[in-house]
DNA sequence: CTACAATCTCTAGTAACTAGAGGTTCAAGA
DNA sequence: TCTTGAACCTCTAGTTACTAGAGATTGTAG
């Protein structure tokens, strides 16, 4: 599980190649190893910091959050700053908890109305619509 | 609630301007009435169809993917094939939800170590890794 | 020591926006 | 009613986050 080539963690993650260099390029996931013919090596670290970094964007995080939450996990940043971004980003994942559960709630509904009789319609848009819109309503 | 400006929308649902444009040009949002003076005017359906937009593409949604949710809501899809659709959405919707929950308990446990002492290390990455990834290690 | 699959860099294309130029419309106030 | 400036229109071009391909080099099984 030492120093693999960059098709092989491709391979491993889901993630295409010319993606991970990337994502190396960006700074996101540390320089690997490379090879006297300047062929990248990975690590157990490289993978999982790669594995990170697609969850976290297929959970809607732009890449910039996620150098953030990383900077989280390495200790660049301490004390309160890191306190603040931890709680900012808390925030945002509660939110989207909620919001995901309302959508699963209604898919949930929608697949046991299937399965029994058709009446009911899907109300998938309105799981994700934000009443708190409507209060501007008088404006 | 009716008849409003493209600036109106954009501020009750923080989408800029030529955003709104975009997800009309890509057939995500009906088509809205337009004056005299060919400027566009909203109505509550509209607002509610792009605050699920909004969210779904913040909770990881490709536009292809909320394409297909709003058919759902439309009827577009209907019994066996609606189904799979709507299968398929719920089982990734659980995958997130259950990433996040993952994720805002490292978060958590980060805020709360802080408060009190510095030693804990934030595992946000841990919180992210699958370790189904491991599996295939002997290879 | 081949041979060919895999890798390298670099450039260009796609998806999903976003900003700006140059021109038109709307609506509040004189 | 008429003005005038904010808001709107379309169109083009730029940004972010990838993704595919060309042309050259390297790794490794046989």
């Amino acid at each position: 599980m030492q120093n693999f080539s960059i098709g092989k963690l491709s391979e491993q993650t889901g993630c295409k190649i010319p993606t991970i260099r990337y994502y190396e390029d960006e700074g996101l996931i540390q320089q690997p190893y490379r090879t006297e013919g300047n062929q990248r090596r990975y690590n157990a670290e490289h993978l999982k910091r790669l594995s990170f970094i697609i969850h976290s964007r297929e959970l809607g995080f732009t890449l910039d959050e996620i150098r953030e939450l990383i900077s989280l996990s390495t200790n660049e940043h301490v004390g309160h700053d890191a306190d603040l971004i931890a709680e900012k980003h808390f925030q945002s994942v509660e939110r989207k908890i909620e919001r995901l559960q309302s959508l699963s709630k209604e898919l949930r509904n929608m697949l046991d109305a299937c399965s029994h009789d058709k009446t009911d319609r899907c109300k998938v848009i309105e799981a994700l619509f934000d009443h708190s819109l409507c209060l501007n309503e008088h404006q």
